[in-house]
Parts: C-alpha cells; sequence; structure tokens
DNA sequence: GCCAACGTTGGC
DNA sequence: GCCAACGTTGGC
C-alpha cells in the first residue's frame, strides 16, 4: 500500500465536506496537472491511504486522512461544457483527466501546519516542500507518513 | 493583494 | 524542439 497527499482548497472543498457526504465518500475530480494525473490514472490504488492538506487558507496543513475506495477513471467534469473543469480537447475514447474516489477515514483535532512539517528534519524530499509546493497529487513515503500521522494525531506508533 | 516559482502555450 | 510570454498556484 502507498501512501499519498492531496491538495485541496478548504473554502472549496476541504475534510469537513468529505466527513458530511453521503456513504463520506466523495470523486476528487479536477485536477488538470498532468503530473498529478500521471499519479491519479496509473499508481493511486485501492485501500492507499491519504493525506487531506489545506492550502490556500488561514490554516494550512495536514488536516486528516482519507482512504481511497475507487482507482483511476476517467473525470466526467472534463466532457461538461458547463464544469469549470471542461476540456474541449478531450474526447471519451481519449480521456485526458482521471479522478479516484476517496473515503473519509479521520479528521485531527488540529490541523498539522506546513511550518511543523517543514521543521521536521527528515521531512526534506516530499513534493510539499520542494518544487515550490505546487503539486496537487504526491507520494509520500512510508517513513514520512509515519512521522506525519504521529504529529498529527498525538499518537505514538 | 503581492510576488516567486512553476507549468503551459505557441511562434519560429 | 527551443524559449519567451503568459497564466496559475500558493504561502505569506
Amino acid at each position: 500500500m502507498r501512501h499519498w497527499l492531496f491538495k485541496t482548497e478548504p473554502d472549496v472543498f476541504g475534510i469537513d465536506h468529505l466527513q458530511n457526504r453521503p456513504d463520506q465518500t466523495e470523486p476528487w475530480d479536477g485536477v488538470r496537472n498532468y503530473q498529478a494525473r500521471n499519479f491519479l490514472r496509473d499508481d493511486v490504488a485501492v485501500g492507499d491511504n491519504v493525506f487531506i492538506y489545506h492550502s490556500s487558507c488561514k490554516n494550512v496543513g495536514i488536516a486528516g486522512v482519507a482512504e481511497v475506495v475507487k482507482a483511476g477513471y476517467p473525470d466526467s467534469t472534463q466532457f461538461d461544457p458547463d464544469s469549470d473543469y471542461y476540456d474541449p480537447k478531450a474526447t471519451t475514447a481519449s480521456p485526458r483527466w482521471f479522478r479516484v474516489d476517496v473515503k473519509f477515514v479521520e479528521k485531527f483535532n488540529q490541523i498539522l501546519s506546513l511550518q511543523t512539517i517543514k521543521a521536521q528534519p527528515d521531512i526534506t524530499e516530499i513534493g510539499l516542500v520542494k518544487k515550490g509546493g505546487r503539486l496537487s497529487i504526491m507520494p509520500v513515503e512510508d517513513k514520512e507518513w509515519e512521522t506525519l500521522y504521529r504529529l498529527a494525531s498525538g499518537k505514538g506508533t
């Protein structure tokens, strides 16, 4: 099983939205970045755990955990002219964009702030810290997951 | 709202 | 295939 981090703007769709969904499950769509798309299409698998990260807001950081319940399949918003995510160059025969379904697992009592994450000496390779933090879907190494989960949940391992 | 860093586009 | 121009992201 692999671990991931998905970024989201909590004003649009955050951990609370996910928790309040029917079945606490929601398609993770609207990803329009090729590197992130490749992860969704090729690598994210059912049963993988995902950190839900809140960006572009007052309290930036990891807010909770979700689990992948459906692996990559075409993101239907790319075919919908009324959608913000419409892509006229995408066809059903060869979809460009993919999404996965995620289910709520856990909300942390407190956001694990980006500042705290960056302060960890062994968290230096994560995409959050590199590349100016712009990638919206990124893998998290097992060791990094352990460290971050311990910090966020306050639980020992 | 600013601005740095990155991704995408399109002319050549 | 290069690279300048442009758009977007995201922390602050």
